[in-house]
DNA sequence: GCTTGACTTAGAGTGCGCTCTAACATTTAA
DNA sequence: TTAAATGTTAGAGCGCACTCTAAGTCAAGC
């Protein structure tokens, strides 16, 4: 019953490379994983779960500093300090929810000027093939 | 008229270091600007604005190649070759709107784990200052 | 038994975007 | 006049997050 995965196969699965894994073993972010008896890492659900929300931490730019102390927290304390871990993550969201923010005014600016760019293009056609009608009008 | 500025005034006024600002002029990203008479640089109103809007594609996580090769573009044909320059900033609107995307679907799940340590933090509470109703309930 | 391929480690290397340094010139205020 | 501040350059250095390498172990198929 218990689905124990290779690291390939939780690459696969994660989208992560085999040598970020380890990296993330590495650095602390991940646990020390189970083996196989010749020494090989075997994956367990959990430990799937455990990388696919570290990664979402990471895709919304969480940097690798913050995410060893969260992965701290959830080792030294797996049954308590709640509030320390939400805090982490509510400081987060709120960045997240800011780079969003910022992202959508600075896109603003760029939507203008595509909107320029169709415009000036328009009358640059308009100049090398004029219609009669324009021409007179 | 012709206000010109500092570069310690520019990079006030945008936020950029002045080693960004250099930086960023030898890899092209900015024109030569103009000197004074003792070789400092003195930048025009039009600068300030080239560079103001360099800084909403950085923000918005354009790649300083991507920024280069718009930039080419735009020292090239000043006068032409919208149709390139739009094509650029399309994608690069498409990429942001794809990252926008991509951070608000994560953050539901970091929203969801928030909400998660909240009940738990409040069951930790209660579990250690019981009040009288609770218990006898 | 032997090859092939997946796995292991410690540690080196990479690409990006700055960021800083050293050595020197010029400007400004006291 | 002189000290402090600001500017210049070429080039080195840095922090981040991987990414790869070398040298070796191990398991499966022929």
């Amino acid at each position: 019953m218990e689905q124990e995965l290779t690291i390939q196969q939780v690459a696969a699965a994660t989208g992560l490379s085999v040598h970020t894994l380890r990296y993330y073993e590495r650095c602390r972010l991940i646990a020390a994983i189970g083996r196989s008896t010749s020494g090989h890492r075997r994956y367990s659900a959990d430990d799937l779960r455990w990388i696919e929300f570290l990664n979402k931490l990471r895709l919304t730019g969480m940097p690798i500093r913050q995410m060893q102390q969260y992965a701290e927290l959830v080792r030294s304390q797996p049954n308590s300090g709640f509030h320390s871990r939400r805090q982490i993550l509510a400081d987060h969201r709120e960045a997240v929810l800011a780079q969003i923010q910022q992202l959508q005014d600075n896109l603003v600016v760029i939507d203008w000027k595509i909107q320029h760019y169709c415009e000036l293009e328009a009358n640059f056609n308009d100049s090398l093939k004029p219609s009669p009608q324009t021409q007179s009008a």
